[in-house]
DNA sequence: TCGATATTTCGACAACTATCGAATTGATGA
DNA sequence: TCATCAATTCGATAGTTGTCGAAATATCGA
């Protein structure tokens, strides 16, 4: 089949997604996220926002629970990964409920 | 041209699309809109969902702000009326910016 | 103009959330 | 094992927001 299966989403992931992207600064991580093909680096969006470690984490846990980006732990380091196809999915109910 | 013009949202309404669609009633109201190819009325949305109407004006107010729904005055009465280019343009710019 | 009905605004309150510092946990290298 | 650095959790706080009843406003028909 040509068209991409994606698994549908919970009206309850429906309702995490829509806040997780309500926030202005899991917008902007978000967006920095979907600049880089490959994983980005938890330090690296601790640079780039002006925020503590302990909000960054706080903005990851909801971006996580989401399911909006996977989490990747190497060593020390943790770094996430953006899911685009929930994106995606996303997009897809919301045109299909609200156009 | 084919391609339909849209006036860019700015950052603003960005904020203000995504925090309105992040509350589950708004959506509600929003995915009832979208059923109907005319305008809906107060009250009839009133009926359907379980609020005040003191509740009810908070959300459109908040939908009318975020340039989600128009609003029309039919002497007493007062319908709404969905935005959709609005909403496509959100859908077109979370893509650009997110995936 | 007046009374009735529809909607909005106001004021208050409860629930939620973004934020941070401090304490904690996880993982590495010495 | 221990010191160190990265990240998370905890506890507290300030700001935001959803909710409603009551008061105010808007519109119509008599």
């Amino acid at each position: 089949m040509a068209i991409s299966k994606r698994k549908a989403l919970s009206e309850n992931q429906i309702q995490l997604i829509a806040k997780a992207l309500a926030d202005p600064r899991r917008y902007e991580i978000l967006r920095r996220l979907g600049d880089h093909e490959n994983a980005l680096a938890c330090g690296t969006v601790l640079e780039c926002l002006e925020i503590s470690p302990a909000t960054l984490s706080h903005h990851m846990k909801e971006l996580k629970t989401a399911g909006l980006v996977q989490q990747v732990r190497k060593g020390k380091f943790v770094s996430y990964l953006p899911q685009r196809d929930v994106l995606e999915a996303y997009f897809e109910r919301l045109r299909k409920d609200l156009i």
